[in-house]
DNA sequence: TTGACATAGATTGTTAACAATCGTGAACTG
DNA sequence: CAGTTCACGATTGTTAACAATCTATGTCAA
């Protein structure tokens, strides 16, 4: 959790790792053992959405390779797809660095999502019989046994993903893109300037919503939207570690 | 104009290369005669904004290569970022074609367009003296000198680029990054679907939103857009050309 | 001790040759 | 003649060696 004294170069090798431990066993159609990028792309993904991987992480081509057992095209590939989704950045003959989102970018990020979330679980809620309800229930599901089991790894991530799942259950593909590299952008920066205890918030405001979406209230659904966004956003501390985006304070962390 | 009558393999070299016969001078950092893959999308991106570049069409590594004078590394990179923002559908061991939207996807598209578009004027007009609002005026008068000179793939790319100067006078990265792939993809489903007269209406109509944001009413922005986005979306014939996603049409034309 | 400078190591960027795959057309067979 | 098979050319995917760049260490002089 003390993402803020990073060492030069921490570890994570092993995070990735243990992170495919138990690899999502659908859409697995090649079992070849050669992993393409889109493997390695969705491992990092998942490693950055359960804050195991910190801002400015570098993510040096030769580890990812002997990581992953790659070669360096698939890596080289696997990176430039991440830096277009903005979470990694890619600098000219320096390396690959986690992405490091600044106040400006926070504020961004939490704009785009207040534009766009109310009017999602507004139409949601219009006719929830038209939607995909049962992905919404079924994460739920997901989220409480995790709580139960005091999973805070899967928590993090179940409680960001359930956004996504409300963009998926619409069943618009763009909808969905937009709302997942929001909410990858939102899970670093819940990690750079949140609280300790802010990290894995809204115990049960996500049922309230789904509630709220299947008994058909767009009102009530947009209105508990909206407050959940904004006790998110309130639970950060915007100036707490203000990082340049140069790696200086990593080396003097 | 007749995409529909596409051939194997059209002779799109001299399209890409004219589309930079007037580069835009700013932002442009590196003066060295080698361009990198950035320069490539965005050559390939508004070829297919002012509809030169046909959905389905080819494009092979090796004519890129020539035509941009660029390796084949280079090339690679720039088809990869182009099919991560949707633009080209890369299949394996078999090549990049211009993506070719289909008829589920054209309603996700404005579907998207119509929850995230209102509320976005909306937002513009509730405070205008904070937005970039230099942006739009000088976008509509590019606009009208395009149109009073008639150059057609000028008015096609700046008729759908308005959108985009909507997001960018926001100031916000996301939404602008979301809206010019969305605008992107209806510029080729217009060009699929479109009639022949449709391909660039909305001939004052982007000029009454302006003025509509510029006067403070959001209100009637938001009302003057959904008209605007309805009136582009019943222009299309849906059922025009529903092209399979294989290239077997493409080899029957 | 501190600073600049130079060199060595490590890391990334690029290139070209090689391997694998696909489409096409000719030849063959029923 | 229709359909299948095979082989060739063209295109894409991969690898490995090479070049360029950056980082860090160590030396030397002030």
């Amino acid at each position: 959790m003390q993402w803020h004294t990073s060492q030069p170069e921490p570890t994570w090798k092993d995070q990735i790792v243990t992170a495919n431990s138990r690899a999502n066993n659908q859409d697995q159609r090649d079992i070849s053992s050669e992993p393409d990028e889109n493997v390695i792309v969705e491992r990092i993904y998942k490693a950055v959405m359960e804050q195991r991987l910190a801002p400015k992480t570098k993510l040096s081509e030769a580890r990812l390779c002997e990581t992953f057992g790659v070669g360096r095209m698939r890596v080289r590939r696997a990176l430039l797809l991440l830096s277009s989704q903005g979470i990694i950045d890619l600098q000219s003959n320096r390396g690959a660095y986690v992405a490091c989102p600044d106040k400006a970018e926070a504020n961004d990020v939490f704009a785009a999502r207040m534009l766009i979330e109310p009017p999602l679980v507004r139409q949601l809620a219009q006719d929830p019989s038209r939607i995909n309800l049962a992905l919404l229930t079924d994460h739920i599901t997901l989220e409480d046994e995790a709580r139960a089991q005091n999973e805070r790894t899967e928590i993090i991530r179940l409680s960001g993903e359930f956004h996504t799942k409300l963009a998926q259950a619409s069943g618009n593909k763009f909808i969905t893109r937009m709302m997942r590299e929001l909410v990858t952008r939102t899970s670093l920066i819940v990690g750079l300037f949140g609280s300790s205890e802010s990290t894995s918030c809204a115990e049960d405001e996500h049922t309230n919503i789904l509630l709220a979406i299947q008994t058909g209230k767009p009102d009530q659904a947009e209105h508990l939207l909206i407050s959940h966004l904004n006790h998110i956003q309130n639970g950060l501390d915007m100036d707490a570690l203000q990082q340049p985006q140069d790696d200086l304070a990593a080396i003097l962390g």
